[in-house]
RNA sequence: GGGCGAUUAACUCAGCGGCUAGAGUGCCAUCUUCACACGGUGGAAGUCACUGGUUCGAAUCCAGUAUCGCCCACCA
């Protein structure tokens, strides 16, 4: 052999290797291609943020995988990759940052030095994002790279707000949204935290201003918030609750400002078996008070906001405007408590809204946002699922989808910040007479008057000024100066961050553009927007729609939903015809990891512990359709290696720097957490994940077996091969081939990546490696024998490979490579050249007339009958150094198969089997053991204690025995012979029969032995 | 509070109406035999969470209970 093939797999240095090869080799690139059917997934775009966890890796393996798959069966296939800006997450990162190092808040800086400094953070971790990503050999089409803010994805977003407006989708409404008043800034729901703090429960009442003479004068209610007393609008009663129904219509007096509201009934707000069973009615600061007064509006009138930005009352506090609210808390209750209308007070446990960001409390503040309408955008979304267009994998997720988007709850696509899209709309206000002036009757904006397409406008009148919106297409940048100049002014809002990700799947191949192909990055610089020869954009009418979407459960709503919404809205058409829903990642604790509980891993690590094949075969075990998937973690101790399993406190951040005590060696060293930065120069406990070991000793496996397999081809000679050329292993191999191609190909299909994985795994180390190696050893000694046992060896290690690939490419393309040096020429019946690398190799096919179910089942008696006596050699405790004689009585046919595996029972048993046939004796002393049709003998003279062998007979006898008692009762019930299907009575029947005859020679040989 | 899922060997998981309930790891024994100790061979190990029901037959289907996880809603 010309290379030296190590014993063990070098993974890093295969990874380093082949993956720029591919690359150099423009195999991962995709383009349209009439003469090949597409097949196109969109990445699950990662937030530029942080760096990419075990879900990431997930994730990314299995679209990976499938890309491989279906790239090797002879798609055109397309896995587009790119990142997202995530709005709030990047910028409230960049803002803490600039705070913790240089004291600077985002209002010191200014909205564009800001923006400015989070796009060279986004640029770096980008960059971490996408080298992640290419270590766990991502074969996404590199040149394709979009990101949601760049110039083709902002025209996307710009032209699906401009239709979406003109439309009539877009409007502006109120919206409860957390306020912080430290920040002034609103937070978004998941940036804000509940803690429980020392608060207040307070009992209070209002008169009833028009109750008649018999009724109660006045309604007691509770609140933990007294001050926002200054902007009820009414007080809630539940429509049932019989000790208010009669006041119901009435009104009462809010004692410290003297406003009348009335009492409304509510079923959803007023609950009679909590505190009084009436509430009061605050809907510019409480989202469940809102919700009330949207479904009351008629009757009480417009909420009314109390606070200003920073916390303090406006002028509808009265007399305590100016204050910060929790001084005009304690203000009201006094007042309160003087105009006699206080009851009591209690102390209780709040839980309270805190800001993440500025860690103090958040307050619901009604504000002006924009919003989408979601009725007939979210029920295409809906038929699309219900008639099938779009399916999911598992089928039980649809549900989540449905029924989310079944509430056509308005979408809120407006933020507070300055990362991401700038809402597209400018506006000014004009009092009445010049707005007559500037805009007269019948100039509206109708975009028909002017003929313009690009421009959309609306007006909006208080009763005092009207306020113009305008809205432009893309592309028109000395419009929208002039209108600037005219004092029209753009909102400083920015969209939501999955208003530019819903847009994902269409954005990237380049819509709204129908003239050119998306431009292409080419060594890091990206290309203009190439015209295409068909004055086209045949990108993206030849890649959409997608083929499948694969991600987690948790964003089925956000933005899978929107992505339907939005293909059907902008393209007509589905995103992708499949959702693959994969597990998540959780610790071994159960917990799902995340950055903020420190029990996140990066890929990367276990990468270099495991080789990226190992990570890629593990993880891909794991995606099954039922479990999260759990996997404890320990941590590696720097000294003696032992593995310590993570405990929960490891965990927890705690100031300094924790150290971890090793339980075998009593050494302490520091660990590796997200948490912590080890010391420069300490040794550290690395994070290990042992489950991870399936994987790497799977892939150390498949080496050795090649390297055998390679260190056994010496004179290969390529030669058409005849069938009676082939020994009975050599069929049942291509048979079990054929079938696991079968199975492994229907498997992926149906994205059932644990069941595809174990398949291949049983099929490589249990049956090629453990049997198929086994036997042709000899075969591979005997020169006369030995060409063609390399042929199909070569044949079986080929296909094997190329089988392996999706899942472990690293390996399987170094085989590959090596295997081409020795064998450029292979195949079976009649060789061909192989491929040039097993990237681009055909899936394998056409297997299916090796195919013998038959032979299948008559080497399962020959395996079976092997580990039999392997299994007497156990229990004599046989030194390996012995060779056994084993001889069989059976019938003709068994004997048969038996002859041509009788070379192998040396091999496989250390045994050589001395005399098979229906007139075979049993000789003495002997062991034995029956086979359901066969009888076998171990002579084993000296070596067999008469009475040992005795007992592990009876032993055996009684196991038959239970058997028998247990299908007899079955035999015996009536209803069990009547009713059960005819085949499973037969096979009941088969198997007793069996096994009687199992145990009358196991009866006969105990009578032998003891007599 | 609503929805979804899980509970099977010490651990991590398959099996989802009919074989003696399986695998990997770990454990025990044994083997450094010319592919592999990240290995070979053999072995021990389970009231299939609990309680009922349907069925000739239930780990598997149904109902309830308990525990865990996730999503959504909510907490005057």
């Amino acid at each position: 052999m010309t290379t030296e093939i190590p014993k063990q797999y070098d993974p890093a240095a295969a990874e380093a290797r082949w993956f720029p090869y591919w690359e150099s080799q423009g195999c991962f690139n995709a383009d349209p291609n009439p003469a090949k059917p597409p097949h196109v997934i969109m990445i699950p775009l990662p937030n530029v943020t942080g760096a990419l966890h075990m879900g990431h890796a997930l994730n990314g393996t299995l679209q990976d995988l499938l890309t491989r798959w279906r790239r090797m069966q002879g798609y055109e296939a397309l896995w587009m990759p790119g990142t997202d800006h995530a709005g709030i997450a990047t910028q409230s990162m960049v803002e803490k940052r600039m705070k913790e190092e240089e004291g600077l808040t985002r209002n010191d800086v200014g909205r564009d030095a800001l923006v400015e400094r989070i796009w060279k953070w986004k640029d770096a971790y980008e960059q971490r994002i996408l080298s992640q990503l290419k270590s766990i050999g991502a074969s996404c089409d590199w040149r394709r790279v979009r990101f949601t803010l760049d110039d083709v994805c902002s025209k996307a977003v710009r032209q699906t707000f401009f239709k979406m407006f003109k439309d009539g989708l877009i409007y502006r409404g109120k919206r409860l949204v957390n306020w912080d008043t430290y920040l002034q800034t609103a937070v978004a729901d998941d940036e804000v935290y509940e803690e429980e703090t020392d608060g207040h429960f307070w009992t209070f009442n209002y008169p009833v201003v028009d109750a008649s003479a018999d009724a109660p004068q006045s309604i007691s209610f509770s609140t933990t918030r007294p001050e926002t007393m200054l902007g009820d609008t009414a007080v809630c009663v539940h429509p049932t609750d019989e000790r208010y129904t009669h006041l119901i219509g009435k009104h009462v007096r809010i004692p410290v400002n003297g406003r009348v509201i009335p009492i409304v009934a509510d079923a959803l707000l007023a609950d009679k078996t909590l505190g009084t069973g009436c509430v009061k009615v605050t809907p510019a600061h409480d989202p469940n008070d809102y919700g009330c007064w949207t479904r009351n509006k008629e009757k009480m009138g417009e909420p009314i906001n109390i606070l200003n930005p920073d916390g303090t009352l406006n002028e509808n506090g009265g007399p305590w405007q100016g204050q910060d609210r929790l001084i005009a808390r304690e203000a009201v209750v006094a007042e309160m408590q003087r105009l006699g209308h206080f009851e009591k007070v209690e102390d209780r446990k709040i839980p309270l809204k805190h800001s993440d960001r500025s860690k103090t409390p958040v307050e619901p503040y009604l504000s002006e946002q924009w919003f989408v309408k979601m009725d007939t955008l979210a029920q295409a979304a809906i038929d699309a699922a219900n008639d099938g267009r779009v399916t999911f994998y598992p089928e039980r997720y649809r549900q989540s989808y449905l029924s989310w988007l079944g509430e056509k709850r308005d979408w809120c696509i407006s933020r507070q910040l300055w990362w991401g899209h700038r809402i597209p709309i400018w506006s000014r206000e004009y009092a009445k007479d010049e707005f007559e002036k500037a805009f007269p009757e019948g100039y509206r904006f109708n975009p028909d008057h002017e003929g313009a397409s690009w421009f959309h406008g609306s007006v909006s009148f208080d009763g005092a000024k009207y306020t113009v919106r305008i809205c432009f297409d893309d592309g028109h940048p000395d419009v929208e100066r002039y209108y600037e100049q005219a004092g029209f002014v753009q909102e400083e809002d920015v969209l939501d961050t999955w208003f530019s990700s819903a847009l994902w799947p269409h954005a990237t191949l380049g819509w709204p553009d129908r003239q050119h192909n998306p431009p292409l990055r080419v060594a890091g610089q990206t290309t203009s927007a190439p015209a295409s020869p068909s004055s086209k954009n045949e990108v993206l009418d030849y890649f959409y729609p997608g083929s499948v979407l694969v991600t987690s459960r948790d964003i089925i709503t956000l933005w899978v939903a929107r992505m339907v919404l939005t293909g059907l809205y902008n393209m007509g058409d589905i995103p992708f015809k499949h959702v693959c829903i994969h597990p998540k990642i959780q610790d071994g604790f159960g917990q799902t990891m995340s950055k903020t509980k420190g029990n996140g891993v990066d890929p990367i690590e276990l990468i270099e512990k495991y080789g990226c094949d190992g990570m890629r075969f593990t993880i891909a075990s794991f995606a099954g359709e039922t479990q999260d998937v759990r996997l404890p973690v320990g941590y590696e101790c720097p000294h003696c290696q032992a593995v310590i399993p993570q405990e929960p406190h490891h965990l927890k951040f705690k100031p300094g720097k924790p150290k971890i005590k090793c339980p075998k060696c009593k050494k302490e060293s520091q660990y590796a957490t997200p948490n912590y930065v080890p010391d420069e120069g300490e040794p550290v406990a690395r994070i290990v994940i042992e489950r991870f070991e399936y994987g790497r000793n799977f892939s150390n496996k498949l080496w050795n077996a090649a390297r055998f397999a390679m260190l056994n081809l010496e004179g290969y000679a390529p030669a058409p091969i005849a069938d009676s050329d082939l020994a009975i292993e050599d069929r049942w191999i291509l048979s079990r081939l054929a079938t696991v191609t079968d199975e492994v190909t229907t498997l992926l299909g149906v994205y059932k990546f644990d069941a595809a994985t174990r398949s291949l795994r049983d099929y490589v180390w249990n049956e090629f490696c453990d049997w198929y190696l086994e036997m042709i050893k000899p075969r591979l000694r005997d020169e006369g024998l030995k060409p063609a046992a390399q042929r199909v060896l070569v044949m079986v290690l080929d296909t094997t490979l190329r089988l392996l690939h999706p899942f472990t490419p690293f390996i399987t393309e170094e085989l590959w490579q090596r295997l081409k040096e020795i064998a450029p020429v292979r195949g079976l019946p009649n060789p061909e050249a192989a491929h040039d690398a097993v990237i681009t190799a055909p899936w394998p096919s056409g297997l299916e007339t090796w195919r013998d179910s038959a032979l299948e089942l008559r080497f399962q008696r020959l395996q079976e009958l092997i580990v039999a006596v392997r299994n007497v050699r156990g229990t004599y405790n046989i030194s390996p150094a012995v060779t056994v004689a084993v001889s069989v009585k059976c019938s003709p046919e068994i004997t048969a198969d038996l002859k041509q595996v009788q070379v192998q029972f040396e091999s496989l048993a250390k045994a050589s089997l001395t005399e098979v046939g229906p007139q075979t004796v049993r000789p003495t002393p002997c062991a034995n053991f029956a086979l359901g049709d066969a009888d076998c003998y171990v002579p084993l003279a000296g070596l067999v204690d008469l009475q040992a062998e005795v007992d592990r007979q009876k032993k055996e006898a009684e196991k038959i025995r239970g058997f028998i008692a247990g299908h007899e009762k079955k035999l015996n019930n009536a209803s069990f012979v009547e009713r059960a299907p005819a085949e499973v009575v037969a096979e009941v029947r088969e198997t007793m029969t069996n096994l009687q005859k199992q145990l009358s020679s196991i009866e006969e040989v105990i009578r032998e032995l003891a007599g």
